[in-house]
DNA sequence: GGTAGGTCGGTGACATGTCAACTACGTTCG
DNA sequence: CGAACGTAGTTGACATGTCACCGACCTACC
């Protein structure tokens, strides 16, 4: 067996940062999307996906691929928001496996009330905290590392 | 109400592209170690912590102060390793509350197994897309970004 | 001694995410 | 047409993470 390339001092800085920082950072604005409104981070990533698109209604595999979700995770998050009336599906005309998401009023209404405090707590936890070459780096950063995985990364995995 | 500071499109660049970039990074990196080894990511962070200890047998809350995990995650997850055989706990003598963890040796053969394999896959799918003066960038940023976090974050959680 | 309050860790209910399998429809090509 | 294969989405079993709460123990301080 060869001796792996391990991770050198500075990497191990980097590589170690990047999981701590992410992961509190995540959570804690997790919690305080939580306390402030009804929804969840992952409610949120829906909901802004369907508002940002000019299309009112959104074909499922779109949001899938906008998302970056499993197809499964998609479903099982939609059943749930549509349970508690933040969008509704509907079979689609031209495509009869296909399915169309809205948002409903009150789901609107949801993320417009959530969505100022929110900004405010991602400039508050993160970016006011960085210069603005380092905005820039890891705006760089980030698009080089997606950029690898997804040309190193499984095939197809269940989109 | 007063107009949230939005992000301008730089900053959104960021903030996307971390949030994609981590979401698809941690998944391909959890899939390729679930793959290869039976270990889950959480595993090996638990095995890494208590085997980058001097010490063989370390407190539960040590674990969790270095994890960053909430206590209530560390007992889930550790009861589910013991049950593997991978850690063992014990009462711990000097504090009735205590409980002391420890790696079997089938937890160690565990992450001596999978290690190699992983630091490969984290170079493969990251480092090597980087350079010198990003890896030295990314580190700088997570350690400002961990500590406005730790700073505005909330008290307490259940640590 | 005793009690108030903090700390350590566990538990159960529940939310979320993953994988594998399945249904139903669409497309291609003989 | 129709068989074979691909695509869209759902489902159920299961792993994981979170929150609220509990119980045991420790530490001060009276």
């Amino acid at each position: 067996m060869i001796e792996p390339r391990w991770l050198d001092e500075r990497e191990q800085r980097a590589w170690r940062g990047l999981i701590t920082m992410w992961t509190q950072l995540s959570a804690e604005l997790g919690r305080r999307m939580a306390a402030e409104s009804e929804l969840s981070m992952s409610d949120f990533a829906v909901l802004v996906a369907l508002t940002d698109e000019c299309e009112a209604r959104v074909r499922a595999y779109e949001l899938a691929e906008v998302l970056q979700w499993e197809k499964s995770r998609l479903s099982h998050h939609l059943s749930r928001m549509e349970k508690r009336g933040l969008i509704s599906r509907d079979g689609c005309t031209e495509d009869g496996r296909g399915q169309v998401v809205e948002v409903t009023p009150a789901g609107k209404r949801a993320i417009e009330a959530a969505a100022p405090a929110h900004v405010e707590s991602v400039r508050e936890l993160f970016f006011d905290a960085l210069s603005v070459d380092q905005v820039e780096a890891l705006a760089a950063i980030a698009e080089a590392g997606l950029a690898r995985v997804r040309a190193a990364g499984t095939p197809t995995p269940q989109r």
